[in-house]
DNA sequence: TTTGGAACAAAAAACGATTTTGGTCGAATA
DNA sequence: TATTCGACCAAAATCGTTTTTTGTTCCAAA
């Protein structure tokens, strides 16, 4: 029954999502789920099992969500710009959902670090992409896609933490167009 | 007698860089500086009084070199320059010499958090005097200085890990030229 | 004014007893 | 055969207590 896989993952998720990955017990999930705790065990493999394949999904829907974006639009000035504020929308999204992420954030799971390395791989790749065809469609003239993809990559993780935690609540979208503005433009007079 | 303070400042900075804060006792500094624990106290308020010493005069001293390194230089593209470039080998430094940060930078001490605050608002105030400069000679062409100074804060906050901790040894240099020349020209034909 | 040794209280570490919890097994069920 | 469950186990977490370490103070001496 792929069905009760299925609760199993969104139960968990549910409750994870509330008290972490620490916090959350096994004879938790199943009772919530309504089965036995044998049951969770003849789905998956372990705990962690469970909850890495809830990242998995997770990861798996922001990267459909950014290909839409960026398909729905034609440039590729609007497919980076799409793809920025989807990014950083969707993350302030998550970030409100998983309300226990700041209590145990400081322990690093395996899975969490390889998912991670796995979307920023993507991420790198796609932005790359669209420099490319920016590059062959002459509207930009980037010399080395490859590390400028990077560098984007490494500024948009460098952005999560202060514009979602900051107290003051400054405008994400204004911030994110004028960062887009000086990624275009360049900030020297022409 | 000046010089022993001086003296006490500089053995706790050296265990401190070995070992963390955390690990480090009075017991250690007073026997390694040669003098009594209550001396220690004669000189210094508290442990953490000793440390955030040792953290101000760290971060006075980069501010110095920073400071230097953009009056060295004359334009507005050229101080940028070598303001973000000295921040990052200056921090590849210190990153070298403090082994045992990665150690216990779990636990946030407020006077670090101070100092690091203090820290980031000179950062902005200098990228925003420079970008300010830059439009005033007519070289930049830069919509709000406060903001994108900001930006260029945030982006070299996060270059900070990546660039240091990273496995492949990338010649940062030639990545921090690429960012700069994003910077300053854009990615945009022209 | 400065220093060191002794002394103190608070925090940390050590330790053992007890409970919780992730994971397994075999029987039962359907 | 595929699925589920209750009982069970070992490892880990928790708790209460004792012991040790460590930051800080005091006072006499230099």
């Amino acid at each position: 029954m792929e069905d009760k896989k299925e609760r199993i993952l969104t139960t968990a998720q549910n409750i994870f999502a509330r008290f972490g990955i620490k916090k959350t017990t096994m004879d938790e999930i199943a009772k919530m789920a309504r089965m036995g705790k044998a049951t969770l065990y003849y789905y998956f493999k372990s705990k962690e099992d469970i909850f890495a394949e809830v990242i998995h999904k997770e990861s798996i829907t922001l990267k459909h969500k950014l290909t839409e974006a960026i398909n729905k639009v034609k440039t590729p000035k609007e497919k980076i710009t799409a793809y920025v504020l989807t990014r950083m929308k969707h993350l302030k999204e998550l970030v409100n959902y998983y309300s226990a992420l700041t209590d145990d954030y400081l322990d690093h799971y395996s899975f969490v670090e390889k998912e991670r390395k796995n979307f920023t791989l993507y991420e790198m790749d796609t932005l790359k992409n669209i420099l490319l065809m920016g590059n062959n469609q002459g509207v930009f003239q980037v010399k080395d896609v490859a590390i400028t993809a990077r560098m984007l990559t490494i500024a948009l993780k460098g952005l999560e933490y202060p514009l979602i935690i900051e107290e003051k609540r400054v405008d994400i979208e204004t911030e994110i167009n004028l960062m887009l503005e000086i990624l275009f433009k360049g900030v020297e007079k022409r």
